[in-house]
DNA sequence: ATGAATTCTTGCCATTTGGCAAGAAATGAA
DNA sequence: TTCATTTCTTGCCAAATGGCAAGAATTCAT
């Protein structure tokens, strides 16, 4: 495996400089997970800066009642990591799975913080990252508050059609805020009405 | 008014010596926002990044029926701003508003970038804020699609007794996504059954 | 102090979502 | 292929929330 589209990644941002990228790119090494394994345990402290070349994950909390909450799909050309966990040093809130096999590239805390002290570019990334993670949640926000479960479950579907493929409904649910039983529901409605 | 709040803000992060909280506040210029002034408007690009010493502040956003959807309240010793529309240079989603005469300290973008600049320990803090309100924002996601109205406007009440006080409570009630009609109705229970 | 505007509550009823359980359908392991 | 497990759907009914409108209570400007 090369690192082609890692560095091809960094470029697009029009953050970095081709140098640059290759320069950051070269502490990165390559990361395989298998379909059903775990890129991160709750508990543990999150120590991968993952660039998901290649898959799908699910990342997903336990409730009080020990059922799954499923908080993000993930796919190619995204950062993934727990944000808390990995900056703050303590036991991640929530899991990470793969949905299908995986490929990607990851570097560690302390490799991510000597690129961000030595490279203002890449600190200009990693800012980037937060933010767009900041504003994409804040927009899931809103939505929840504001949109029916049909409308979210709707806007869902657009967004990231693949993940209907590899996940059982009820984590689409648990995403939604709606029980498995109401999302059937909604499905029944939304197709017999189309 | 003279800095010190705000110097000691910045000491008890433990990421800041005393000797560069100093130089950081130096530049911050203060701030007063008269009760329902706009401290952002909706459209404009954010260039205040904002320490809260006094007072308190509403976020909100008008949805496509023309509504206010209350996004977010903030008290003394918040660093406030819209965070896609600072760092991005964008237009701003949402408004934020006085509720009460406010006082304040603030930097622009450009100020902060040099600060972020020159100042490690300056560029951690301001990760460390992203970082936060981020981590908030993930719990308040996951409290929305696993708790009932009643559970979130409890826990509201809780964490932020004190909004309760200079703010009707339709915009509370966008706060949790529910309608005034419905939060009047569990206020009712709520009391009744205390 | 007064009148206007806003906020809050309540009744009536509709819609959305949930809980539970049973059976059908799909999936996965051997 | 076969059996067990998981997922999905559906019926029945309950609970939560919404929509609308009217009136009461409160707040605000003058």
């Amino acid at each position: 495996m090369h690192k082609e589209t890692l560095i091809r990644f960094f470029q697009n941002t029009n953050l970095i400089s081709f140098s640059s990228a290759t320069e950051i790119a070269a502490q990165f090494s390559s990361k395989i997970i298998l379909k059903n394994q775990f890129q991160l345990t709750a508990g543990k402290i999150c120590d991968e800066y993952l660039f998901l070349e290649k898959g799908y994950l699910r990342a997903f909390a336990n409730n009080t009642e020990g059922n799954e909450i499923t908080t993000g799909f993930y796919s190619q050309g995204q950062i993934i990591f727990e944000v808390s966990s990995f900056f703050n040093r303590t036991g991640s809130q929530e899991n990470i799975q793969a949905l299908t096999d995986c490929e990607g590239w990851v570097i560690n805390y302390e490799q991510l913080n000597n690129l961000f002290h030595t490279l203002p570019e890449f600190r200009e990334f990693g800012r980037s990252i937060l933010v767009k993670g900041y504003s994409e949640l804040k927009n899931r926000m809103l939505s929840t508050i504001t949109e029916s479960a049909e409308v979210r479950y709707k806007q869902l579907l657009m967004a990231k059609p693949e993940i209907f493929q590899y996940v059982p409904l009820k984590n689409i649910a648990s995403y939604l805020g709606i029980t498995d039983t109401s999302l059937s529901r909604i499905r029944k409605e939304v197709s017999k009405r189309k």
